[in-house]
DNA sequence: GGATGTGAATGCATTCACAGCA
DNA sequence: TGCTGTGAATGCATTCACATCC
């Protein structure tokens, strides 16, 4: 399976498709077709058979897509029929939430451990970890064999942190700082600005605002 | 200014430029090139510089850009000149981190209530504000012309509480909760993941994995 | 010389439309 | 008939390349 010369966006919404299949599949619901797929997620039926065309025939001709033979597929696909240990570095008001964030153990995602700078703050337990000290990534990306990392730290610290678990074996970042990470080969980095998100609504709702006057 | 026929990842980058152009501030650079800015964010000088463009002429050439007049461009652009209101609807661990978070405030957005209908959580106060019944949201939103809103509740209230929310006349709503929103012309709506988020990780790792082998 | 601003060219993603199968 | 899978056509975003200006 080549995984490159697959559109990006197509990988994003294959992760949209596996949560909506996974909420079909707990209503009951054992067949979907392409169309209502798309409905329900807003995008076109001819754009989830090709996004799923990328990786394989999934489909039954005239039926629709079986849910959970779709999820299996989904899962394999996304790496996610396997455990993944991450670690949550930075323990202020966002990476707490995020270690108790109950949304990521049923989808394949187990939080082994925190990290943290202030001594007020190492040593506490938090939503099933308790934690450690900044000197102890090393040993315990290599214990776990860690491969993602959650970075809650402050934008100052982030692109140093970012460098330091590349050299300890980690391979993918999720980075919440305000700030760009520079790009290591060999490592996927992926980054969610809380402002960021907010701003590209303000410019959608001054959008609106201007063109309904 | 015609708000719509501008690609949306122009406006997603306009706020990454912002968000470099301030640190630039900070460190007291006053002139800078779409190619240095470019550079800090992996992104081409002609995509600087088009996506600048679509917006008006603020460069000076032979010169570059000024640090601070562009900063203040990209505010009047992205809506962020004036201070927005917003709201967050449900105060568990995410909702109350962002509470908590302090980089909204200095973006131009002021968090002025939280939301929750558990009554344990009503009344308790929480980085500045306190608690209130989701029965208050209508008197709130109006009082202080709320326009943009937080979700942070479960993924089975999320599409109820958005459509109240527009109802009480909220017009854009970062939705944190795993599920899709329904569409609702008037309303800008944008959704993170975080489960989402470390799920293309996983398949951009496994690549990396496969493909080194 | 060194930079912007911008049409033209390229490349990528989405949509169309239909053959093929249950 | 109803739906998938997929080449072909379209549409959109990015990159090129150069005229223009300090």
């Amino acid at each position: 399976m080549k995984f490159d010369s697959i559109p990006n966006p197509a990988v994003r919404r294959l992760s949209l498709y596996l949560r909506q299949l996974e909420i079909y599949s707990q209503l009951g619901q054992h067949a979907v077709s392409s169309r209502t797929l798309g409905q329900s997620l807003n995008i076109t039926d001819a754009q989830v058979r090709k996004d799923l065309g990328y990786f394989g025939q999934f489909g039954h001709p005239g039926v629709g897509y079986n849910v959970e033979e779709l999820i299996a597929q989904l899962r394999t696909i996304l790496g996610t029929d396997k455990v993944w240990n991450v670690v949550v570095i930075g323990a202020g008001n966002l990476g707490r939430a995020l270690l108790q964030y109950k949304g990521f153990v049923n989808k394949g995602f187990r939080l082994v451990a925190a990290f943290d700078d202030d001594p007020k703050k190492v040593g506490q337990p938090i939503g099933g970890v308790i934690v450690r000290p900044m000197s102890n990534i090393e040993a315990v990306v290599d214990e776990f064999a860690v491969k993602l990392a959650i970075l809650a730290v402050p934008a100052e610290a982030a692109p140093e942190v970012c460098a330091r678990l590349a050299q300890a074996g980690v391979m993918g970042v999720l980075n919440f700082a305000p700030v760009a990470l520079p790009p290591r080969p060999g490592m996927a980095q992926s980054s969610v600005d809380l402002a960021v998100q907010l701003e590209q609504l303000s410019f959608q709702v001054n959008a609106l605002l201007t063109e309904g006057a």
